[in-house]
DNA sequence: CTGTTAGCGCCTTCAC
DNA sequence: GTGAAGGCGCTAACAG
């Protein structure tokens, strides 16, 4: 290997503009679809940029000017399908304009968490933050990023009152479906694992299974309730509480699909087969639901589309701030969902 | 909500060395913990800057120095489980020393990939780049990356020609000693599903499967190996083909757990029970291993560890850059496996 | 041990 | 339509 120091040095914005016989303001103009330069000098700077190979350069651009083209994601837990998901769609779109992602991992109930966050965000120079669930959902992150000045959207948040963007998904509205069908099936004993109790969508879940039950004259049994943590060996552990009591459920209703996953070993461990002798069903619809025996009835809930939208809505209101500083009014997008059958919930065996 | 332009505006290190009677290079001493200040001077600007809240700015750290503490993380495709591990793992290890990550997705088939990934890695200013498979072992990109002067590490790279630092892992010993288990098992007509062919990891997991047929004196046959592509489906598709031969296996061996759950539910949709017809090993060790019926043995990947290692790597790579120019030679960090046993593999039904 | 001067590469404001 | 000067916040290279 030779001792030449790699490629040619990187062509800065002079370059150009020397080459293109123009002043630097005129490359960027033309670099960033300014107006107020003749299209024949557009083409010209175009040119020269090509042959140099030039693209510039984000820090400098990122402190001298107002954009860094940088979104960061906020996560703290999240299922492996939800965050590799969610993550491919933020990624086309981020590609779409341009934007490269920042992925940070923050433990939403350690302390300092909100303050953080926006730190991160602020010295980054971050052109916009994605709060995750449960981020998306604590008062002190959405406080913090709040005051800060950087947009952020809230991915499916709990509480609506912070004047910012989020995006929304029905899920009490799906739970009470899929808690109907299971009622329509013919359950009268329903089962419910809740998720980790810091996600807004768990709070959303229960309750549609809650009005569900209601609505058809079945009392609610608080024996039949059990606290879950959204990973697979939680809902195991779950759905083990819920079998060993006197009078145990003929359905479970995990609220997601790792859960219902792990209700299902737990079912098999104790000698039941699903769903001759227990009916489970999920929510998400990730790829484990049809790898489990019997694959999940569930809930489809479209995370690639949904981070897309977050992407999306996150950098109109960058734009938005960028033109005028007005108070755009809360701005949000809404999701729907499927109810996908497949083969883990069928009408209760007959006693 | 009033009109306050939010919080305070960020303190600068001008401020921060005012506050502590000092110059900004002193300050600037302090925050990257150079010598030469002395232990008053170094605590009295520390206070300052806690004082005022003071968090240094990095898009002009990145202009004004040579350290940007960022980390790229490049990838094509991924299952989720081995993403989401992977990333985890690297937030962990970038978080230990101030770094921060970014991800981006690349299409490695698609025409100037190479040159691509590194004009990102150079317009970003990134200290450092990681390069999954199958990025890993493409020859463009790695050309382009080593061309570039910036640091990366591959994960798990099929060609070592590459004069830079990489993480490997015995995928071939894997494979072998996974095989070799069928064949103690009783087996003697052992499928192969093959992983992505772009990967350097499915060629190595095929030859030591082949070169433990060998050992046992069985002869490879070509009938019994099909190709995937790593994802649920394709497995599931592969073990279709495979089963409906005259002859067809009476186990299987799939380059990963996701194409082992793919398997097992085309062997279910043909009417053979798992094990006892048919066995199926997967490899990789991810959550599904554990959801499947039967619960697959596999071979576990210290996916984590794995990401931890390749920034420990690259920032000790960075650091050794800064201070001297030297070429250091090779580096890399072996990993080992382990065989995991659970449902999925019996010895053969006596014919 | 500490401070000064210069400049990273770009965008901004304002002139022209 | 276009250009010139100035500065974003920090670190580098030297000076003391």
């Amino acid at each position: 290997m030779d001792e030449m120091d790699g490629s040619t040095p990187r062509a800065k914005i002079d370059d150009v503009a020397r080459l293109a016989g123009v002043s630097t303001k005129t490359v960027s103009r033309v670099l960033n679809n300014e107006p107020n330069v003749r299209e024949a000098t557009r083409a010209r700077v175009k040119e020269a940029a090509a042959s140099l190979n030039y693209t510039p350069d984000f820090s400098a651009r990122s402190l001298a000017g107002q954009k860094s083209y940088l979104i960061a994601m906020f996560y703290d837990t999240a299922s492996q399908g939800y965050l590799s998901q969610f993550q491919a769609g933020a990624l086309v779109q981020c590609g779409e304009y341009g934007y490269h992602l920042l992925v940070e991992r923050c433990d939403v109930s350690s302390p300092g968490a909100g303050s953080r966050v926006a730190d991160i965000a602020s010295r980054l120079r971050v052109d916009g933050v994605i709060l995750l669930p449960p981020l998306s959902n604590d008062a002190d992150v959405t406080a913090h990023m709040a005051r800060s000045s950087v947009p952020f959207v809230q991915i499916v948040p709990a509480d609506l009152s912070a004047a910012s963007c989020y995006l929304n998904m029905d899920d009490a509205g799906a739970a009470y479906e899929l808690t109907t069908y299971l009622i329509g099936l013919g359950h009268r004993r329903i089962g419910h694992i809740k998720g980790h109790p810091a996600h807004g969508a768990s709070v959303q879940r229960y309750e549609g299974y809650c009005k569900a039950l209601e609505e058809a004259g079945l009392t609610a049994d608080a024996a039949l309730v059990s606290q879950g943590l959204f990973s697979i060996s939680s809902g195991e552990g779950a759905a083990e509480d819920l079998l060993a009591k006197s009078n145990p459920p003929t359905a479970i209703f995990a609220a997601n699909d790792d859960m219902a996953a792990g209700a299902i070993n737990a079912a098999r461990a104790r000698g039941l087969v699903v769903p001759d002798d227990l009916s489970i069903v999920g929510f998400d619809d990730s790829e484990i639901a049809s790898v489990t025996y019997p694959p999940l009835t569930t809930v489809r809930q479209p995370i690639e589309d949904m981070a897309r939208g977050s992407v999306d809505l996150l950098i109109e209101t960058i734009k938005a701030n960028g033109e005028t500083r007005a108070g755009s009014a809360d701005r949000f997008r809404h999701f729907g969902f499927d109810l996908v059958e497949r083969g883990s919930a069928t009408p209760p065996r007959r006693s």
